[in-house]
DNA sequence: TCTTTTATGGACAGTGCGAACAGAAATGCT
DNA sequence: AGCATTTCTGTTCGCACTGTCCATAAAAGA
């Protein structure tokens, strides 16, 4: 076969110019991701990173420029993986409701499954970052802010929607309902069954003033 | 002056046998207690202890066995310092609902003030810690649920006095009180005042179902 | 084939960690 | 007073980790 001999010898053209990583980038990450949402950030040093993601010491941070650059791409992949990232393209119509209620049901699944005992990455490493890592701590911070943003036009959809009774105060009703989901992830230690979680849910929203159906409908 | 010579070259009779320790061990404690307060367990290496405890590397061993053990002990200081520390022995007959207000309002001055920028040790700690360190995040998680323990008390207590409606799940009441307040420490690093925070706080007692006048003479 | 580009493997100096040990400083016994 | 005992201190050591550098390998392009 004349035609191929060329090629015979390379491997698929990728394209890109120099030696071809040996590793998948996209798997490296994830598999970071989940060393850092169960350990922390401090805990897992470059070497424990350069041993449990199986590669060598050289192309870690030649990949990654460093460690922190690694968590910042970590924790936007469990940022876009989490429930709230597909709030932005929901099917038009969607009562609020439903989002909200389906938000609580999704974090007691999310928090009681096997991984779970860590609790959520974002929480964690607010807790641990704020303090310690100047850089890290405003990342985190931000997306704080950017809950808190999140779950006042929720309310402000439910209220609309007419599924809510204006609070008196919807800034302050959004912040306690990212206290409440935050501290959730950390109760989520020592209850550690979807249905306990969710009963503790339930707590909240009909506290909140959500209708009861719209809770047991979820 | 024969009577007292044979002790003047000594210096105070402390009693214990050896060489004296070169510093107050309290002092240390505290000291330690907020370097983990501010920055967490594991950015706090046992260089950094030393340097800015001011001791010798080898007392800092000799003193405290390891750098998980300072942990214990500063941890049971914060403890003891907490708010919740004193509900034990409080004035008989002090209505329920001020105990809970009061604690409201005393953990938004908290977090309110300077120190506060770095949240709650124990939240920080339970966050960081039950990921990465099993032995102390046990400890953690203990203190978790006798914060919950703690919160049902209280709760029962609201409702034997007719300060609260019975709630159709005390347990879980209970645990969205917890969850509340221990994302409340994280939240405060967004809202940065007293005000802003008690605002939160407010909209949540008052879901709850705690009396306004209760709330308001807070 | 030769050059260019990118990833890899290994080595290196610098730093931090916790333990081990000898010496110092106190008490108590005789 | 002198000596034994106890406890803290200062130093040193081996080991692990950190981030960087460099020679080499493996690809594409000319």
């Amino acid at each position: 076969m004349p035609a191929s001999k060329a090629r015979s010898r390379r491997r698929e053209a990728s394209g890109k110019r120099g030696r071809p990583s040996s590793f998948d980038r996209a798997a490296v990450v994830e598999a970071a991701m989940h060393l850092f949402w169960e350990r922390g950030f401090h805990a897992n040093s470059s070497g424990d990173l350069v041993d449990a993601l199986g590669i060598q010491r050289s192309s870690f941070y030649n990949a990654f420029q460093s460690r922190e650059a690694l968590f910042r791409e970590a924790f936007a992949l469990y940022t876009s993986r989490q429930y709230e990232a597909g709030l932005s393209n929901l099917p038009a119509g969607t009562p609020m409701v439903t989002v909200l209620v389906g938000l609580f049901r999704e974090k007691c699944r999310f928090l009681a499954t096997d991984a779970g005992v860590h609790g959520c990455l974002f929480v964690n490493s607010l807790a641990e970052l704020s303090g310690s890592d100047h850089a890290l701590g405003e990342v985190m911070t931000e997306a704080l802010r950017q809950r808190v943003a999140l779950a006042a036009r929720v309310i402000r959809g439910m209220v609309s929607e007419g599924s809510l009774r204006a609070p008196p105060d919807t800034g302050a009703c959004a912040q306690s309902l990212v206290a409440f989901l935050s501290g959730l992830t950390l109760l989520a230690r020592v209850n550690r069954s979807e249905r306990g979680l969710w009963e503790v849910c339930r707590a909240f929203l009909s506290n909140l003033g959500v209708d009861t159906a719209a809770i047991a409908a979820a």
